[in-house]
DNA sequence: AAATCATATACGAAATTTCATATGTGATGA
DNA sequence: TCATCACATATGAAATTTCGTATATGATTT
């Protein structure tokens, strides 16, 4: 994304940015697992969205760029969750869109193994 | 946008089509706007934006095939207006970044002319 | 240390989006 | 009816985004 350069943290989060990273399936998926999941490993992703690995990790890349997204690392393994310092306006839009759009996200939740459920 | 081809009626509106008229400066200012001033033509938002005629058209025409906007002609001007029929969270959506962040939309306020204030 | 697992990145090609320019259309006014 | 004003649409080129494939990295296990 182009608008990648605008994107440090956060705290300045500019709504074009924003919502530029809600605006492909995938990433705007992510973002709605991780609202209603609060964390999520790539593999999670990958077998939730049956999508290939460097897909998941591209899209992962973006939001992580843009401040959406904080990753944790923990053994082998690749945690996400929506950034603490998410600014509460674009928290509210991604969990207004999450709770009101139940059937778009409603496969890939079905697709999570049951330990995140 | 390709994503037009799934869009016709706002009570069917997919977040992914919503989103991603909300992904472009243009169509983003243009939504903040009318969420703001209620009613605008488009000389309204070509002087605003500073914008040709054509570009602003275009992208009216995107918003309004995917049931953002609603259009109506009074005379030589059409006046565009967000559609009545926007679910709810959608509507919600784009006041709530609306009024948080005033500073996006501080210049095309500007330029509107006294009348639309 | 070598192998393996989970994830990240690089690269060019393909798909999509955006735009400038030219032209079309519908309403009004002379 | 002819001209003009406000707006819409068509077209191809340019810019941007997305993707598949190959490869790199970092942590764990053997």
């Amino acid at each position: 994304m182009i608008f990648m350069s605008n994107c440090c943290e956060p705290a300045q989060l500019k709504p074009l940015t924003f919502f530029k990273c809600l605006s492909e399936d995938t990433r705007l998926k992510t973002l709605l697992m991780l609202s209603l999941k609060g964390e999520l490993c790539v593999c999670d992703l990958t077998d939730a969205l049956q999508l290939s690995q460097p897909k998941i990790s591209r899209h992962l890349a973006d939001l992580r760029k843009c401040g959406l997204v904080l990753d944790t690392r923990k053994g082998k393994w690749v945690y996400y969750q929506l950034h603490p310092d998410l600014p509460a306006w674009a928290l509210e839009v991604i969990k207004n869109t999450a709770s009101n759009n139940s059937a778009y996200i409603e496969e890939p939740l079905a697709n999570l193994s049951c330990e995140n459920c």
